[in-house]
DNA sequence: GGCAGCGCTCAGCGTTTCCTCAGGGATAGG
DNA sequence: CCTATCCCTGAGGAAACGCTGAGCGCTGCC
């Protein structure tokens, strides 16, 4: 597979880098990855990649200061922040200027991995308009607008995420734990029923229509696709 | 046959491993089997393998320290895990991400088969569509969708099972036991008459159209192919 | 401080699916 | 042609599965 790029995962929890590592490369991204601040110094000024992940909590120099290093040293690279959701937000949101962003723990892995492909878009200076389209249903990656047809839909937060790892995987059979996975937080360990509350969230605002493009497969999970039809 | 890679199962149950070490053989796969976690480290270290199949439960360490610590030392390899239906496949859940994937206990050869080609052809990063096809029969592997001609046809998960395994061996006799063995969980203990039941399903729903595909071999079992006819 | 929106849990209910069972048709052997 | 065996299929019940309405706590905003 060609690669789409070098990723270098920062964090010095191996569970986070473990599993932002693995959905990095199942994207197709190559990832190196570090533990401490002075090793992410040390693998980027190595090593050039297309972005950096980087956690603000580390037990070494902080992100910040990793950031503001490299930026000095001349290693430019976009920077996608982790932070966890409390006063620290405000800080990193004053330092994600030019192309950087954040994410707050925990997130889903959809919300990480989107942000990624947005910064990488952004940095490679696409100019496209970026969006999700499958029948009639249009997805507005930058905008998070949604329309079915010529009707806006407005979606929730959640909702938005699910649709967009649908719009994602088209007609795929994705099986309930991949989408629990991918649009729900990490740490999720609720009920997993939340999902069929969410279908049918998304069913009253984007199925009302005909055809129905949300399909149940019994017994596996849910489909985007057409109503079964003569080829 | 050329080898299409190696397997490394890990179940402390011997009857798993006899069963699975000799379907996956047979698959045309090479195999390897350790009974525990310590075991399976140091197999998977000094034994490169595409993909290991790993029960979440066994004598020493479990399943999830297995792949954190070969996932540190960076022996990466895709992970099929075995797990009980009861709370511990929540646990599993946010380990299956990217190219991990995991079946429940009991299960069925046939599902167990699947998912590991499922995940020996992503890891390889082959895109083509993977998709069976026998005479006008189509059957879709990723999206589950079968065609008859140009006739869509809507299967139960244990009927797509049933022609999954039929498609998988075309023209093969396959006996009754050799069906039940792959297609029914492998503890199932009931009227093995349900074959009988479920192959009349299928005759009502692909076999609606001439010709015949599902053809009976009295005395044995049942075979996928043609009509024989007059050349 | 109140209010609205959102995320999630929970429980009840209708539907689908799986499997069992039994009667009768088909087939091979004598 | 007769019979034992094998197989097909319709019916039905139990269980699994999935959908949805109601409600509760939390958060952010006015």
């Amino acid at each position: 597979m060609e690669t789409k790029g070098r990723v270098l995962v920062v964090d010095d929890e191996p569970n986070i880098t473990d599993l932002v590592a693995m959905a990095l490369r199942y994207e197709g991204f190559d990832v190196d990855v570090a533990a401490t601040g002075r090793a992410a110094v040390d693998t980027a000024r190595s090593k050039p990649s297309s972005l950096m992940i980087l956690d603000v909590m580390l037990p070494d120099i902080d992100g910040f200061e990793v950031a503001r290093q490299l930026s000095l040293s001349g290693h430019r690279l976009p920077i996608l922040f982790l932070t966890a959701r409390d006063a620290t937000e405000d800080k990193v949101r004053g330092l994600t200027v030019g192309g950087d962003d954040y994410v707050t723990k925990p997130f889903s892995l959809e919300e990480l991995i989107a942000r990624v492909h947005a910064i990488l878009r952004r940095s490679a200076g696409a100019s496209e308009t970026n969006r999700l389209e499958f029948a009639d249903l249009v997805m507005d990656l930058d905008t998070q607008e949604v329309w079915r047809g010529d009707e806006p839909i407005e979606l929730t937060a959640t909702e938005y995420r699910l649709l967009r790892y649908l719009m994602l995987n088209p007609r795929r059979v994705l099986t309930r734990n991949q989408i629990l996975d991918h649009v729900w937080d990490y740490d999720f360990g609720g009920d997993a029923r939340v999902l069929e509350t969410y279908i049918s969230y998304l069913r009253k605002k984007v199925d009302v229509v005909e055809p129905h493009l949300i399909h149940t497969v019994r017994g596996t999970g849910y489909s985007l696709r057409l109503p079964p039809q003569v080829r």
